[in-house]
DNA sequence: TCCCGTGTTTATAT
DNA sequence: AATATAAACACGGG
């Protein structure tokens, strides 16, 4: 689930939840997606509000107070669940911030992929993850620099979060399905329209999946995303997507419309 | 220095 | 029942 879109559902969900309300407990249920001790996020939180969120790429960022910085990602299969501290909160739940007014917010993640961190500095945070810019509203210049700059397939640049924050396969895959190019094209050979039409398809593709609130369901006719499976057609030549592998990752192309 | 393949993780499907 | 797979990244060899 999690790439920028997701994420960015996320935090919308969190900044209508979850700020502004005093935090009474913390709660780690595994300490090793929770990189800090329970001892230790108590002390930064307990009496604390989150005040505001930012988002890198698929990291999530929740402040409350001056050097007071919750880190949040989601791997593979993480999410938030907000509800009555009555409510047995998830499964796989790893960390429930309770506050005052009764309810609880829960980090919760199947696999133990993800992680849960504490920072003082944001931009610290950032530049010791090596995140690139964030790959929405990414001004077209800048895009065209990072990504071609690159080697490799025009896929694996989409998704390095070093180069461009936030994009991970499925929305690699909806952006270059949505430009008309090939994922295994090497970046050198792509010439300035093919440069231009992905970057092009980045925001609408974002953008689009963000107001559908991330769900495959609502996502417009036009996108391949809710059809990641053997034997769908394609939206635009009903012809037969392909499932390939394109740097070790699952990738579903239409040969036809994307060269 | 950069790129790519491998390992990590756990529930599900085959 | 073993095996493969899945929206993630870290790491090490070439
Ligand atoms: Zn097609």
């Amino acid at each position: 689930m999690p790439e920028l879109p997701d994420v960015e559902v996320f935090k919308r969900y969190f900044d209508s939840t979850s700020l502004n309300q005093s935090i009474r407990d913390v709660k780690v249920s595994d300490q090793t997606v929770v990189k800090i001790p329970e001892s230790g996020l108590k002390s930064v939180l307990i009496g604390y509000q989150f005040r505001k969120t930012s988002r890198r790429g698929k990291f999530l960022f929740a402040n409350s107070g001056d050097s007071n910085w919750l880190v949040l990602h989601f791997g593979m299969t993480g999410y938030l669940h907000y509800s009555s501290v009555k409510d047995d909160p998830p499964d796989h739940t790893r960390l429930r911030i309770t506050f005052d007014n009764e309810n609880a917010l829960s980090y919760v993640n199947m696999r133990k992929l993800g992680l849960v961190d504490h920072t003082e500095s944001l931009k610290q945070y950032i530049r010791e993850k090596n995140l690139g810019p964030d790959a929405l509203h990414l001004d077209h210049k800048l895009f065209i620099e990072i990504i071609g700059r690159k080697k490799g397939t025009v896929k694996s640049a989409l998704m390095d979060q070093s180069a461009v924050a936030g994009i991970g396969n499925i929305y690699a895959d909806e952006i270059l399905f949505q430009a008309g190019i090939h994922p295994k094209r090497p970046v050198s050979k792509l010439n300035e329209d093919e440069f231009h039409a992905v970057f092009r398809q980045t925001d609408p593709v974002l953008e689009t999946a963000i107001e559908r609130e991330a769900v495959p369901g609502r996502m417009p006719q036009h996108f391949m995303l809710p059809r990641r499976e053997p034997g769908a057609s394609c939206p635009k030549c009903r012809g037969n997507i392909e499932k390939i592998a394109v740097s070790g990752r699952s990738t579903f192309v239409c040969p036809n419309c994307q060269k």
